[in-house]
RNA sequence: CGGGGCGUGGCUCAGCUUGGUAGAGCGUUGCGUUCGGGACGCAAAGGUCGGAGGUUCAAAUCCUCUCGCCCCGACCA
């Protein structure tokens, strides 16, 4: 139920992939026309290695993702494509929250404004990235437009639910006997931000936000990690992205929580991008909204609360992780189409012939649970469908023409296969026969092929720093890796080095995600250090 | 929110300096030939030049304001 398909593990048929870190694109033909006309539109996607904030945008386009509302700022339409992913991952996180005992609900999108002012360190975290709702109705005087009535007060737009939640989950909670309350909201939140970028940053954006009560700290904390893992394990598993997991330091620490946790993932141009959060909120929000319950003792006691999240940002995480120069690259697990089968014909006898047994072998595959596009199109040439359907990032495609059916067989191709002899993409030839199984497995293969790239790119750009010059270097320009450094715990010193190289603590990592504790000096200030944290500019 | 860049058919852009009433390539539509890695020929459609004011006989072009996008900062999922 967790992946789309069967799950076959074994030995991969190409064993090690070679190329870790380049794009496969390099054995793409010239067009004839080239040395002619300006190739102009030939140039879709920017290199990642000549820019690539353009790149991410030209994939963005490309692969039908998303695009710039324009008309409403910073805000973006997600387009199908690229809300196809966010479904997969929906799904997939959905089972994971109700399995660990969780339960979806829904709350107002408009907060009255008193609410965030319930919590000192709340609002003064959101108060200018809030959206406000100050009129109802709207009046038309020789057809303009104007606003009616003031609202007596005002509302924000959510940008995060504590607070409300806080209101209800007062409401809701009498007795220890009502506890542990675990709550999950699906939902849209605004937040006014003053650069955006898509699905990274953007105006309003779809998360999930968990919102828990407990008796206890202990059992909160418990919570706190549980949905850490729980996130780590979808970001590995499903989205192929390894991550580091640990503590958040006062200054990236969530507006009102006592600890943030996150998980920390890294991109190709070596900055991380936070992945996903989860809060402990101590009982900040419980004394604000008065949410209290009668203990076994009998005792009237504030709740220990908890609050995680996930978004769309995740889309641009795995574009990031994998993407290459073609485009979009999919972990199978998240692709909306696993296969998409491109008949191939001469004549018209052919094309029927060729589709009717396409459309037939991926009614076949989907009874093996895979999704399977057949792309039968007759306007456009088997080679620039193979080219559009990489840049969406299709795991797997099949080629099917009149030499496969003599031979019950077909051609397949991943999107990112090793190169032959002649520096053209390995394809291989399956058997029709069992090939729901075959292809179940190659899906596993380039899953997991996939996972063990982002991570091998991951260390061969993590370094341990002790030197401040060397510490700099690292970061000098547009440079990033992620570096283990020692910092002496002050907020001061973490500005000072932000300051200087514009890398910020991403983490203090949980153990067995990071260094073994040792301790050191500060490679700033010099200053005794208990253990090596992670640094790195990030998104 | 500061600094810089940019808005011209679906996409990428030319035209703007030296105002004269809109072009190219790709894409799209139709027909034909093609089809195992970005096809070709012929025909056609498609733009109040981001928006609003102003200057002028005349504005894509000059001036003012405004909206949006991109990049760099500051601030944050």
């Amino acid at each position: 139920m967790v992946s789309g398909f069967r799950s076959y593990p074994g030995p991969g048929t190409f064993g090690i992939f070679r190329e870790l870190e380049g794009s496969s694109a390099r054995w793409r033909r010239p067009r004839a026309s080239s040395t002619v006309a300006a190739p102009m539109a030939e140039a879709r996607i920017t290199p990642r290695s000549q820019d690539y904030a353009q790149w991410y945008q030209d994939v963005i386009r490309e692969a039908g993702l998303a695009e710039a509302a324009e008309v409403v700022r910073g805000c973006m339409v997600i387009k199908p494509h690229g809300y196809a992913i966010w479904e997969k991952m929906q799904a997939d996180l959905d089972r994971r929250f109700k399995a660990t005992g969780h339960e979806n609900a829904y709350f107002p999108l408009l907060i009255p404004l008193s609410f965030l002012a319930k919590e000192a360190a709340h609002v003064e975290g959101f108060a200018m990235e809030c959206a406000v709702v100050t009129h109802s109705g709207l009046k038309s005087v020789d057809g303009v437009l104007s606003l009616k009535n003031e609202l007596e007060e005002p509302y924000v737009v959510r940008p995060t639910s504590e607070t409300i939640i806080g209101h209800f989950f007062a409401k809701w909670i009498d007795s220890y006997r009502d506890l542990p309350l675990l709550i999950n909201q699906w939902a849209n939140v605004m937040r006014w931000e003053l650069r955006t970028r898509l699905f990274l940053r953007t105006g309003e954006f779809l998360w999930q936000e968990g919102h828990t009560a407990h008796a206890t700290h202990e059992e909160a904390k418990e919570e706190v990690r549980r949905m850490l893992d729980v996130y780590r394990a979808f970001s590995e598993e499903i989205m192929a992205v390894p991550v580091i997991q640990g503590v958040k330091t006062d200054n990236e620490r969530f507006a009102g929580a006592v600890e943030t946790f996150c998980i920390e993932a890294m991109m190709q141009d070596g900055k991380a991008l936070q992945a996903g959060t989860s809060h402990d909120l101590g009982q900040n929000f419980g004394k604000a909204f008065n949410v209290t319950f009668q203990s076994e003792k009998g005792e009237r006691e504030f709740v220990w609360q908890t609050s995680w999240g996930v978004s769309t940002r995740l889309v641009g995480a795995v574009m990031m992780a994998h993407g290459d120069d073609d485009g979009l690259v999919l972990p199978p697990k998240l692709a909306p189409i696993h296969v998409v089968i491109v008949p191939i014909w001469k004549s018209d006898a052919e094309k029927a012939e060729v589709c009717a047994a396409a459309h037939k072998l991926a009614a076949e595959l989907r009874d093996d649970g895979l999704s399977v596009k057949v792309d039968d199109r007759d306007n456009m040439r088997p080679g620039e469908k193979y080219y559009q359907w990489e840049r969406k990032g299709v795991p797997v495609r099949i080629e099917l023409g009149p030499r496969d059916l003599a031979s019950q067989s077909v051609m397949i191709k991943r999107r990112i296969a090793p190169l032959d002899a002649n520096g053209k993409p390995m394809k291989e030839k399956l058997a029709m026969d069992g090939l729901g199984v075959a292809l179940g497995k190659v899906l596993d293969e380039f899953q997991k092929f996939l996972f063990e790239r982002a991570l091998a790119f991951r260390e061969a750009n993590t370094v341990s720093v002790d030197s401040w010059a060397q510490f700099e270097q690292v970061f000098a320009g547009e440079g990033s890796k992620f570096v283990w450094a020692h910092w002496d715990g002050t907020a001061a010193t973490e500005k000072a080095i932000k300051d200087a190289t514009r890398a910020t603590i991403r983490c203090i990592p949980h153990p067995g995600h990071g260094p073994k504790a040792e301790s050191g000096v500060c490679v700033k200030s010099g200053q005794p250090s208990r253990q090596r944290v992670l640094f790195s500019k990030s998104y």
